[in-house]
DNA sequence: CAGAGATCGAACCGATCGGTACGATCTCGG
DNA sequence: CCGAGATCGTACCGATCGGTTCGATCTCTG
Protein backbone atom coordinates (compact mmCIF):
# COMPACT_ATOMS: atom_id res chain seq x y z
CA UNK A 1 0.00 0.00 0.00
CA UNK A 2 1.62 2.88 0.90
CA UNK A 3 4.12 4.00 3.95
CA UNK A 4 6.15 7.42 3.34
CA UNK A 5 3.94 8.66 0.72
CA UNK A 6 1.91 10.44 3.25
CA UNK A 7 0.82 13.36 0.72
CA UNK A 8 0.39 13.23 -2.89
CA UNK A 9 1.64 15.97 -4.96
CA UNK A 10 0.80 18.99 -2.76
CA UNK A 11 -2.87 17.01 -2.59
CA UNK A 12 -5.19 18.26 0.52
CA UNK A 13 -3.57 15.69 2.53
CA UNK A 14 -5.06 16.45 6.30
CA UNK A 15 -2.23 18.84 7.44
CA UNK A 16 1.31 17.52 7.15
CA UNK A 17 2.31 15.31 9.43
CA UNK A 18 5.78 14.44 11.22
CA UNK A 19 7.72 11.41 12.22
CA UNK A 20 5.83 9.14 10.46
CA UNK A 21 2.76 7.99 12.55
CA UNK A 22 2.31 4.50 10.24
CA UNK A 23 5.26 3.58 11.12
CA UNK A 24 4.47 4.16 14.78
CA UNK A 25 1.47 2.66 14.27
CA UNK A 26 2.75 -0.42 12.80
CA UNK A 27 5.23 -0.78 15.10
CA UNK A 28 2.50 -1.06 17.63
CA UNK A 29 0.78 -3.77 16.18
CA UNK A 30 3.68 -5.94 15.93
CA UNK A 31 4.67 -5.44 19.86
CA UNK A 32 1.21 -5.79 20.75
CA UNK A 33 0.43 -8.89 18.75
CA UNK A 34 3.20 -10.75 19.71
CA UNK A 35 2.93 -10.23 23.74
CA UNK A 36 -0.99 -10.45 23.50
CA UNK A 37 -1.15 -13.37 22.00
CA UNK A 38 1.31 -15.12 24.52
CA UNK A 39 -0.25 -13.70 27.76
CA UNK A 40 -3.34 -12.90 26.84
CA UNK A 41 -5.58 -9.90 25.69
CA UNK A 42 -6.50 -9.13 29.47
CA UNK A 43 -2.74 -10.56 30.29
CA UNK A 44 -0.67 -7.29 30.09
CA UNK A 45 -2.26 -3.99 30.98
CA UNK A 46 -1.84 -0.81 28.23
CA UNK A 47 0.75 0.85 30.73
CA UNK A 48 3.28 -2.52 30.34
CA UNK A 49 2.20 -2.64 26.92
CA UNK A 50 3.24 0.85 25.87
CA UNK A 51 6.31 0.26 27.55
CA UNK A 52 7.07 -3.09 25.89
CA UNK A 53 6.64 -0.64 22.63
CA UNK A 54 8.99 1.88 23.79
CA UNK A 55 5.85 4.16 22.98
CA UNK A 56 3.79 6.76 25.29
CA UNK A 57 0.04 5.97 26.54
CA UNK A 58 -0.67 9.27 24.37
CA UNK A 59 0.52 7.93 21.20
CA UNK A 60 -1.01 4.56 21.34
CA UNK A 61 -4.38 5.81 22.29
CA UNK A 62 -3.82 8.65 19.39
CA UNK A 63 -3.71 5.50 16.98
CA UNK A 64 -6.10 3.33 18.43
CA UNK A 65 -8.39 5.22 20.52
CA UNK A 66 -8.96 2.11 22.93
CA UNK A 67 -7.76 -0.84 24.46
CA UNK A 68 -10.33 -2.87 22.29
CA UNK A 69 -9.28 -0.70 19.11
CA UNK A 70 -5.71 -1.79 19.37
CA UNK A 71 -7.27 -5.55 20.16
CA UNK A 72 -9.58 -5.73 16.99
CA UNK A 73 -7.03 -4.12 14.86
CA UNK A 74 -4.25 -6.60 15.97
CA UNK A 75 -6.72 -9.19 15.08
CA UNK A 76 -8.03 -8.27 11.89
CA UNK A 77 -4.61 -8.08 10.39
CA UNK A 78 -3.37 -11.45 12.18
CA UNK A 79 -6.19 -13.17 10.79
CA UNK A 80 -5.51 -11.64 7.07
CA UNK A 81 -1.93 -12.74 7.57
CA UNK A 82 -2.36 -16.18 8.54
CA UNK A 83 -5.19 -17.08 6.46
CA UNK A 84 -3.16 -15.56 3.09
CA UNK A 85 -0.42 -17.79 4.76
CA UNK A 86 -2.05 -21.42 4.50
CA UNK A 87 -3.77 -20.58 1.50
CA UNK A 88 -0.08 -19.86 -0.22
CA UNK A 89 0.79 -23.17 1.66
CA UNK A 90 -1.86 -24.75 0.15
CA UNK A 91 -1.51 -23.09 -3.50
CA UNK A 92 2.60 -24.16 -3.37
CA UNK A 93 1.61 -27.81 -3.36
CA UNK A 94 0.38 -28.08 -6.93
CA UNK A 95 -2.62 -29.04 -8.57
CA UNK A 96 -3.91 -32.13 -6.61
CA UNK A 97 -6.49 -31.18 -3.94
CA UNK A 98 -4.80 -34.01 -1.82
CA UNK A 99 -1.81 -32.55 -1.87
CA UNK A 100 -2.78 -28.90 -1.40
CA UNK A 101 -5.04 -30.16 2.28
CA UNK A 102 -1.71 -31.71 3.33
CA UNK A 103 0.25 -29.35 2.88
CA UNK A 104 -2.64 -27.18 4.82
CA UNK A 105 -2.01 -29.64 7.96
CA UNK A 106 1.94 -29.61 7.68
CA UNK A 107 1.88 -26.02 8.19
CA UNK A 108 -0.47 -25.82 10.48
CA UNK A 109 2.17 -28.84 12.43
CA UNK A 110 4.64 -26.47 12.01
CA UNK A 111 3.06 -24.14 13.53
CA UNK A 112 2.06 -25.91 16.61
CA UNK A 113 6.02 -27.20 17.38
CA UNK A 114 6.74 -23.55 17.41
CA UNK A 115 7.58 -22.67 21.49
CA UNK A 116 4.99 -19.62 21.06
CA UNK A 117 2.15 -21.82 19.97
CA UNK A 118 -0.82 -20.70 22.37
CA UNK A 119 -3.74 -21.89 19.73
CA UNK A 120 -5.80 -19.82 17.24
CA UNK A 121 -5.42 -16.11 18.33
CA UNK A 122 -8.75 -15.40 17.09
CA UNK A 123 -10.44 -18.32 19.19
CA UNK A 124 -8.90 -17.07 21.86
CA UNK A 125 -9.54 -14.01 21.83
CA UNK A 126 -13.26 -14.74 20.90
CA UNK A 127 -13.40 -16.78 24.59
CA UNK A 128 -11.29 -14.17 26.30
CA UNK A 129 -12.93 -10.95 25.02
CA UNK A 130 -16.79 -10.79 25.14
CA UNK A 131 -16.96 -7.90 22.50
CA UNK A 132 -19.10 -7.74 19.59
CA UNK A 133 -16.39 -6.25 17.07
CA UNK A 134 -13.95 -9.35 18.50
CA UNK A 135 -16.06 -12.11 17.96
CA UNK A 136 -16.96 -10.78 14.52
CA UNK A 137 -13.32 -10.98 13.56
CA UNK A 138 -13.15 -14.10 14.78
CA UNK A 139 -16.24 -15.57 12.34
CA UNK A 140 -14.83 -13.69 9.50
CA UNK A 141 -11.75 -15.93 10.56
CA UNK A 142 -13.32 -18.69 10.09
CA UNK A 143 -15.39 -18.15 7.22
CA UNK A 144 -11.87 -17.61 5.69
CA UNK A 145 -10.82 -20.94 6.91
CA UNK A 146 -13.81 -22.66 5.81
CA UNK A 147 -13.45 -20.85 1.70
CA UNK A 148 -9.86 -22.35 1.72
CA UNK A 149 -11.34 -25.39 2.96
CA UNK A 150 -14.02 -25.59 1.00
CA UNK A 151 -12.59 -25.18 -2.39
CA UNK A 152 -10.29 -27.86 -2.19
CA UNK A 153 -13.28 -29.83 -1.24
CA UNK A 154 -15.09 -28.94 -4.54
CA UNK A 155 -11.92 -29.28 -6.72
CA UNK A 156 -11.88 -32.89 -4.92
CA UNK A 157 -15.04 -33.57 -6.19
CA UNK A 158 -16.39 -34.18 -2.80
CA UNK A 159 -19.95 -35.12 -2.75
CA UNK A 160 -21.08 -32.22 -1.08
CA UNK A 161 -18.06 -29.59 -0.78
CA UNK A 162 -20.13 -27.50 1.86
CA UNK A 163 -20.39 -30.37 4.12
CA UNK A 164 -16.29 -31.36 3.96
CA UNK A 165 -15.68 -28.03 4.10
CA UNK A 166 -17.35 -27.96 7.59
CA UNK A 167 -15.91 -31.13 8.77
CA UNK A 168 -12.14 -30.27 7.74
CA UNK A 169 -12.96 -26.65 9.35
CA UNK A 170 -13.65 -28.72 12.97
CA UNK A 171 -10.48 -30.58 12.49
CA UNK A 172 -8.75 -27.46 12.09
CA UNK A 173 -9.52 -25.66 14.59
CA UNK A 174 -9.91 -29.09 17.02
CA UNK A 175 -6.41 -29.87 16.37
CA UNK A 176 -5.61 -26.71 17.43
CA UNK A 177 -6.90 -26.80 20.24
CA UNK A 178 -5.59 -30.32 20.84
CA UNK A 179 -2.46 -29.20 20.34
CA UNK A 180 -2.71 -26.33 22.49
CA UNK A 181 -4.40 -27.42 25.60
CA UNK A 182 -3.33 -31.54 25.31
CA UNK A 183 0.30 -31.93 23.96
CA UNK A 184 1.96 -31.01 20.36
CA UNK A 185 3.16 -34.61 19.94
CA UNK A 186 2.52 -35.54 16.49
CA UNK A 187 -0.91 -33.67 16.55
CA UNK A 188 -0.11 -32.16 12.47
CA UNK A 189 0.54 -35.51 11.06
CA UNK A 190 -2.73 -37.42 13.00
CA UNK A 191 -4.47 -34.30 11.74
CA UNK A 192 -3.32 -34.21 7.93
CA UNK A 193 -4.08 -38.49 8.19
CA UNK A 194 -7.87 -38.08 9.14
CA UNK A 195 -8.45 -34.86 6.91
CA UNK A 196 -7.12 -37.15 3.63
CA UNK A 197 -9.29 -39.52 5.42
CA UNK A 198 -12.22 -37.95 4.96
CA UNK A 199 -11.44 -36.24 1.41
CA UNK A 200 -10.89 -39.62 -0.05
CA UNK A 201 -14.02 -41.39 1.69
CA UNK A 202 -16.08 -37.99 0.25
CA UNK A 203 -14.75 -38.60 -3.01
CA UNK A 204 -15.35 -42.02 -3.21
CA UNK A 205 -18.46 -41.67 -2.23
CA UNK A 206 -19.03 -38.27 -4.60
CA UNK A 207 -17.65 -38.08 -8.29
CA UNK A 208 -14.25 -37.77 -8.51
CA UNK A 209 -13.96 -35.62 -11.90
CA UNK B 1 -22.17 -38.77 48.56
CA UNK B 2 -23.71 -37.77 51.95
CA UNK B 3 -25.71 -34.94 52.21
CA UNK B 4 -27.09 -34.11 55.90
CA UNK B 5 -24.82 -36.80 57.54
CA UNK B 6 -22.25 -34.82 59.10
CA UNK B 7 -21.35 -37.17 61.51
CA UNK B 8 -21.63 -40.91 61.80
CA UNK B 9 -22.83 -42.44 65.24
CA UNK B 10 -20.56 -39.91 67.77
CA UNK B 11 -17.57 -40.42 65.63
CA UNK B 12 -14.61 -37.96 66.16
CA UNK B 13 -15.98 -35.51 63.65
CA UNK B 14 -14.15 -32.52 63.68
CA UNK B 15 -15.54 -30.60 66.04
CA UNK B 16 -19.60 -30.33 65.78
CA UNK B 17 -20.62 -28.19 62.26
CA UNK B 18 -23.86 -26.02 62.17
CA UNK B 19 -25.99 -25.17 58.96
CA UNK B 20 -24.38 -27.32 57.32
CA UNK B 21 -21.56 -26.00 55.41
CA UNK B 22 -21.48 -28.42 52.24
CA UNK B 23 -24.73 -26.92 51.37
CA UNK B 24 -23.50 -23.94 51.32
CA UNK B 25 -20.18 -24.65 49.41
CA UNK B 26 -22.34 -26.99 47.49
CA UNK B 27 -24.66 -23.94 45.92
CA UNK B 28 -21.65 -21.86 45.46
CA UNK B 29 -20.44 -24.14 42.98
CA UNK B 30 -23.20 -24.89 41.61
CA UNK B 31 -23.83 -20.82 41.14
CA UNK B 32 -20.53 -20.43 40.43
CA UNK B 33 -20.61 -22.66 37.32
CA UNK B 34 -23.49 -21.05 35.20
CA UNK B 35 -22.23 -17.69 36.23
CA UNK B 36 -18.43 -17.86 35.24
CA UNK B 37 -19.07 -20.28 32.55
CA UNK B 38 -21.46 -17.54 30.33
CA UNK B 39 -19.62 -14.65 31.48
CA UNK B 40 -15.86 -16.16 31.73
CA UNK B 41 -13.70 -16.26 34.53
CA UNK B 42 -12.68 -12.80 34.66
CA UNK B 43 -15.65 -11.68 33.34
CA UNK B 44 -17.82 -11.58 37.05
CA UNK B 45 -16.02 -10.59 40.02
CA UNK B 46 -16.14 -12.10 43.38
CA UNK B 47 -18.47 -9.31 44.86
CA UNK B 48 -21.03 -9.65 42.04
CA UNK B 49 -20.63 -13.55 42.31
CA UNK B 50 -21.49 -13.82 46.18
CA UNK B 51 -24.08 -11.37 45.63
CA UNK B 52 -25.60 -13.75 42.75
CA UNK B 53 -25.19 -16.98 44.52
CA UNK B 54 -26.62 -14.83 48.23
CA UNK B 55 -23.31 -15.94 50.02
CA UNK B 56 -20.51 -13.52 51.86
CA UNK B 57 -17.39 -13.25 50.72
CA UNK B 58 -16.44 -14.26 53.99
CA UNK B 59 -17.83 -17.59 53.72
CA UNK B 60 -17.14 -18.28 49.84
CA UNK B 61 -13.23 -17.38 50.86
CA UNK B 62 -13.35 -19.68 53.80
CA UNK B 63 -14.68 -22.21 51.68
CA UNK B 64 -12.29 -21.99 48.55
CA UNK B 65 -9.72 -20.09 49.69
CA UNK B 66 -9.43 -18.03 46.61
CA UNK B 67 -10.90 -17.14 43.76
CA UNK B 68 -8.29 -19.74 41.64
CA UNK B 69 -9.36 -21.89 44.12
CA UNK B 70 -13.00 -21.65 43.67
CA UNK B 71 -12.71 -22.32 39.98
CA UNK B 72 -10.31 -24.74 40.57
CA UNK B 73 -12.76 -27.00 42.20
CA UNK B 74 -15.65 -25.97 40.30
CA UNK B 75 -13.77 -27.02 36.59
CA UNK B 76 -13.34 -30.19 38.66
CA UNK B 77 -16.68 -30.72 39.49
CA UNK B 78 -17.58 -29.96 35.61
CA UNK B 79 -15.07 -31.97 34.00
CA UNK B 80 -16.08 -35.05 36.02
CA UNK B 81 -19.64 -34.23 35.82
CA UNK B 82 -19.92 -34.00 31.89
CA UNK B 83 -17.20 -36.45 31.19
CA UNK B 84 -19.86 -39.50 32.90
CA UNK B 85 -22.99 -37.69 30.75
CA UNK B 86 -20.73 -38.25 27.77
CA UNK B 87 -19.28 -41.94 28.59
CA UNK B 88 -23.27 -43.04 29.95
CA UNK B 89 -24.62 -41.56 26.62
CA UNK B 90 -21.77 -43.92 24.52
CA UNK B 91 -23.00 -46.90 27.19
CA UNK B 92 -26.43 -46.34 26.72
CA UNK B 93 -26.67 -46.57 22.61
CA UNK B 94 -25.40 -50.42 22.89
CA UNK B 95 -22.61 -52.46 22.29
CA UNK B 96 -21.68 -51.96 18.41
CA UNK B 97 -18.66 -48.99 18.44
CA UNK B 98 -20.09 -47.38 15.46
CA UNK B 99 -23.64 -46.43 17.44
CA UNK B 100 -21.66 -45.50 20.56
CA UNK B 101 -19.61 -42.91 18.56
CA UNK B 102 -22.73 -41.95 16.88
CA UNK B 103 -24.68 -41.11 20.57
CA UNK B 104 -21.58 -38.88 21.60
CA UNK B 105 -22.00 -36.93 18.60
CA UNK B 106 -25.36 -36.57 18.87
CA UNK B 107 -25.45 -35.44 22.31
CA UNK B 108 -22.73 -32.91 21.93
CA UNK B 109 -25.48 -31.74 19.33
CA UNK B 110 -27.84 -31.19 21.72
CA UNK B 111 -25.48 -29.46 24.23
CA UNK B 112 -24.39 -27.24 21.14
CA UNK B 113 -27.90 -26.31 20.57
CA UNK B 114 -28.73 -25.30 24.13
CA UNK B 115 -29.15 -21.58 24.21
CA UNK B 116 -26.45 -21.23 26.92
CA UNK B 117 -24.16 -22.98 25.09
CA UNK B 118 -20.44 -21.47 25.10
CA UNK B 119 -17.59 -23.99 24.31
CA UNK B 120 -15.70 -26.56 26.23
CA UNK B 121 -15.58 -25.04 29.81
CA UNK B 122 -12.47 -26.33 31.01
CA UNK B 123 -10.92 -25.58 27.54
CA UNK B 124 -12.23 -21.83 27.96
CA UNK B 125 -10.59 -21.95 31.48
CA UNK B 126 -7.33 -22.68 29.94
CA UNK B 127 -7.59 -19.92 27.35
CA UNK B 128 -8.37 -17.32 29.38
CA UNK B 129 -6.60 -18.22 33.26
CA UNK B 130 -2.84 -18.67 32.85
CA UNK B 131 -2.30 -20.72 36.06
CA UNK B 132 -1.00 -23.82 36.24
CA UNK B 133 -3.66 -25.72 38.31
CA UNK B 134 -6.71 -24.83 36.10
CA UNK B 135 -4.49 -25.75 32.72
CA UNK B 136 -4.10 -29.23 34.86
CA UNK B 137 -7.66 -30.30 35.06
CA UNK B 138 -7.84 -28.82 31.36
CA UNK B 139 -5.56 -31.63 30.00
CA UNK B 140 -6.96 -34.40 32.21
CA UNK B 141 -10.55 -33.28 30.78
CA UNK B 142 -9.01 -34.07 27.29
CA UNK B 143 -7.30 -37.17 28.69
CA UNK B 144 -10.95 -38.58 30.17
CA UNK B 145 -12.34 -37.44 26.05
CA UNK B 146 -9.43 -39.66 24.65
CA UNK B 147 -9.83 -42.55 26.56
CA UNK B 148 -13.63 -42.39 25.89
CA UNK B 149 -13.01 -42.23 22.64
CA UNK B 150 -9.86 -44.86 22.41
CA UNK B 151 -12.15 -47.18 24.21
CA UNK B 152 -14.72 -46.81 20.67
CA UNK B 153 -11.59 -47.07 18.45
CA UNK B 154 -10.44 -50.38 20.33
CA UNK B 155 -13.95 -51.93 19.77
CA UNK B 156 -14.35 -51.13 16.26
CA UNK B 157 -11.08 -52.86 15.67
CA UNK B 158 -9.44 -50.08 14.28
CA UNK B 159 -6.03 -50.95 13.07
CA UNK B 160 -4.40 -48.33 15.66
CA UNK B 161 -7.33 -46.52 18.45
CA UNK B 162 -4.57 -44.58 20.01
CA UNK B 163 -4.63 -42.94 16.62
CA UNK B 164 -7.98 -43.28 15.39
CA UNK B 165 -8.86 -41.69 19.65
CA UNK B 166 -6.77 -38.38 19.27
CA UNK B 167 -8.01 -37.04 15.69
CA UNK B 168 -11.93 -38.23 16.98
CA UNK B 169 -10.87 -36.20 20.13
CA UNK B 170 -9.92 -33.50 17.40
CA UNK B 171 -13.19 -33.33 15.96
CA UNK B 172 -14.66 -33.27 18.85
CA UNK B 173 -13.20 -30.71 20.25
CA UNK B 174 -13.09 -29.12 16.69
CA UNK B 175 -16.80 -29.16 17.01
CA UNK B 176 -17.11 -27.44 19.65
CA UNK B 177 -14.71 -24.90 18.83
CA UNK B 178 -17.13 -24.59 15.23
CA UNK B 179 -20.45 -24.67 17.35
CA UNK B 180 -19.58 -21.99 19.56
CA UNK B 181 -17.99 -19.45 17.25
CA UNK B 182 -19.20 -20.16 13.58
CA UNK B 183 -23.00 -21.16 14.07
CA UNK B 184 -24.66 -23.72 15.59
CA UNK B 185 -26.33 -24.94 12.46
CA UNK B 186 -26.14 -28.80 11.95
CA UNK B 187 -22.69 -28.93 13.65
CA UNK B 188 -23.21 -32.11 15.95
CA UNK B 189 -24.60 -34.14 12.56
CA UNK B 190 -21.94 -32.73 10.27
CA UNK B 191 -19.22 -33.86 13.51
CA UNK B 192 -20.85 -37.21 13.91
CA UNK B 193 -20.56 -37.96 10.01
CA UNK B 194 -16.97 -36.87 9.92
CA UNK B 195 -16.35 -39.16 12.75
CA UNK B 196 -18.30 -42.55 11.41
CA UNK B 197 -16.57 -41.86 8.26
CA UNK B 198 -13.26 -42.02 10.10
CA UNK B 199 -14.05 -44.95 11.97
CA UNK B 200 -14.94 -46.86 9.14
CA UNK B 201 -12.13 -46.14 6.95
CA UNK B 202 -9.90 -47.02 10.28
CA UNK B 203 -11.87 -50.24 10.78
CA UNK B 204 -11.79 -51.40 6.77
CA UNK B 205 -7.62 -50.59 7.29
CA UNK B 206 -7.30 -52.46 10.53
CA UNK B 207 -9.03 -55.54 11.30
CA UNK B 208 -12.88 -55.67 11.98
CA UNK B 209 -13.67 -58.13 15.41
C1' DC C 1 13.18 30.13 11.29
C1' DA C 2 8.52 29.57 12.58
C1' DG C 3 4.75 26.77 13.31
C1' DA C 4 2.08 22.40 13.04
C1' DG C 5 1.83 18.06 14.56
C1' DA C 6 3.88 13.76 16.70
C1' DT C 7 5.85 12.01 20.67
C1' DC C 8 7.29 11.63 25.40
C1' DG C 9 6.95 11.02 30.35
C1' DA C 10 4.78 11.45 34.30
C1' DA C 11 1.10 12.76 37.06
C1' DC C 12 -3.47 12.01 37.69
C1' DC C 13 -8.42 10.12 37.74
C1' DG C 14 -12.28 7.12 39.02
C1' DA C 15 -13.48 2.45 38.96
C1' DT C 16 -12.84 -2.15 40.01
C1' DC C 17 -10.40 -5.92 41.55
C1' DG C 18 -9.20 -9.85 45.02
C1' DG C 19 -8.91 -10.30 49.66
C1' DT C 20 -9.32 -9.08 54.87
C1' DA C 21 -11.45 -7.61 59.27
C1' DC C 22 -15.08 -7.17 62.46
C1' DG C 23 -19.21 -7.03 65.03
C1' DA C 24 -23.90 -8.79 64.79
C1' DT C 25 -26.84 -12.65 64.07
C1' DC C 26 -28.27 -17.27 63.63
C1' DT C 27 -28.38 -22.42 64.42
C1' DC C 28 -27.48 -26.19 66.56
C1' DG C 29 -25.19 -29.76 69.82
C1' DG C 30 -24.23 -30.66 74.54
C1' DC D 1 -29.54 -22.37 77.84
C1' DC D 2 -25.03 -21.77 76.65
C1' DG D 3 -21.22 -21.79 73.68
C1' DA D 4 -19.00 -23.09 69.17
C1' DG D 5 -19.02 -22.30 64.73
C1' DA D 6 -21.27 -20.70 60.31
C1' DT D 7 -22.97 -16.81 58.14
C1' DC D 8 -23.98 -12.00 57.15
C1' DG D 9 -23.17 -7.22 55.86
C1' DT D 10 -20.29 -3.76 55.46
C1' DA D 11 -16.39 -1.22 55.62
C1' DC D 12 -11.90 -1.26 54.32
C1' DC D 13 -7.25 -2.20 52.04
C1' DG D 14 -3.64 -1.85 48.47
C1' DA D 15 -3.03 -2.77 43.76
C1' DT D 16 -4.11 -2.39 39.17
C1' DC D 17 -6.81 -1.14 35.45
C1' DG D 18 -8.16 1.80 31.18
C1' DG D 19 -8.02 6.32 30.01
C1' DT D 20 -6.99 11.63 30.27
C1' DT D 21 -4.22 15.65 30.63
C1' DC D 22 -0.33 18.64 30.13
C1' DG D 23 4.03 20.72 29.51
C1' DA D 24 8.34 19.65 27.37
C1' DT D 25 10.70 18.10 23.40
C1' DC D 26 11.47 16.72 18.68
C1' DT D 27 10.92 16.75 13.52
C1' DC D 28 9.59 17.93 9.63
C1' DT D 29 7.40 21.46 6.16
C1' DG D 30 6.65 25.77 4.23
Amino acid sequence: MHRTDRYHLGMPVPKGSTIDPERTRAAILEAATTVLYERGLDGVGVAELCALVGVSKETLYRHFGTKDGLVEAMLRARSERVSRWLAEAAAAAGDDPHDQLAAVFDTLGEWYEDPAFRGCAMVNAATQHHVEAVRAVTTRHLDRYLDLLTGIAERAGAADPPLLGRQLLMLVEGATVVAAHHGTAGTGEQARQAALALLSAAARTGGGD
